[in-house]
DNA sequence: GGGTGCATGTAATGGGTTACATGATTCT
DNA sequence: AGAATCATGTAACCCATTACATGCACCC
């Protein structure tokens, strides 16, 4: 909701651009479904928080664009200023490790493969977002969505430094689990 | 729903169990509620995944006990097969300060300096977490409990340097704030 | 001709938290 | 006396994703 508020005040848009910007530039710690957007729009226009105009277009569909009104921004204030809590957030790859003695190091490391991948190429839409920002530093809230970026470029690099860790960590695991000795109530495990 | 199941494997234990034992270790990347527990629990149950026996107590209510089952298993088996895919955290106090604009930095100050106390705490119970693991090494997924553990480490540590840093930028914008030339459409905000 | 992008929207479904209710014991 | 802990459970509610529907234009 108040994240529509929040990036209207950067130039009135559709919902389908916000859809847009939402995916492009913050989807690394917020996401907004079009199942979402719309509603909430329309609830935020029919409280008055924003106001929308309808753009012809030839060819394509019109459009829908919202901007914030006074009333939106003293809404929007007073959200920031309620102090965020903290989430806990759900990680089903840790879930699954956590079980891992149940799954076996073969299939973990497929996970976390497919993890690494999946970070380095944050890492490099991060780069992308970088040098969008770099080119919009006439806004104000410029240097706050540079330090937003910097949180995902750090946390990414985490996961990184972790998984490649734990990829080392299964290995020893997976050849201790060789040695003769070691099995006790496990079921031999097919390859590795 | 899972969770459960996958705990269970641990040892057979009550509703009540579960919800201890899932805030005190798997909190920083899993919670469930008691709201949520017990009604899967039932569940469970019903589909023969699980098999509950009632304990009884004196002076204290009545424990039902659950055991998973080999359905229960399986069960969990083929839910370990499925690749977890990546989930979009949301991250309320990145969003508050991607608007830090019209927050001002003075707040966002406030919020990172109760961020790295909660990050602080966090650490702190993973000491406590890592010193109830190494007592528990007959179990064998002791090492994948680690592995949990270190990544929430890894990722706390992360946080912490972010914010630090952070803090430190913020120092820097309210300073080039202050000067006259720097100040345009924004309001002056009470205290630096 | 068929897929993709633009653009808006709704409905079904699933998930999860919060608040409430009960009732006994133990601690302060 | 009152609060907290143990222990289970339900109901109301909010939120969110997914899937579906429409319709035109552009590209291969």
């Amino acid at each position: 909701m108040e994240v529509l508020l929040g990036l209207l005040t950067i130039e009135p848009m559709s919902g389908y651009d916000l859809g847009q910007l939402i995916r492009e530039s913050i989807r690394h710690f917020w996401n907004e479904s079009y199942g979402q957007i719309y509603p909430n729009l329309k609830q935020l226009a029919a409280g008055g928080f924003i106001t929308g105009k309808i753009e012809k277009q030839k060819g394509k569909p019109d459009r829908q664009i919202y901007s914030i009104t006074k009333k939106g921004r003293e809404r929007l204030m007073r959200w920031l200023e309620v102090e965020p809590q903290p989430e806990i957030p759900r990680n089903e790859l840790l879930l699954k490790i956590f079980f891992g003695a149940q799954a076996g190091p073969g299939t973990l490391r497929n996970y976390l493969e497919r993890m690494l991948e999946n970070e380095r190429a944050a890492l490099q839409q991060f780069g992308f977002i970088e040098r969008e920002i770099s080119k919009n530093t006439q806004y104000p809230d410029a240097p706050y969505w540079q330090i937003a970026l910097r949180f995902g470029q750090i946390e990414v690099e985490a996961h990184v430094r972790w998984a490649e860790e734990t990829l080392a960590v299964l290995q020893k695991l997976s050849r201790v689990k060789q040695t003769p000795q070691g099995s006790r109530k496990e079921k031999p495990h097919a390859g590795e």
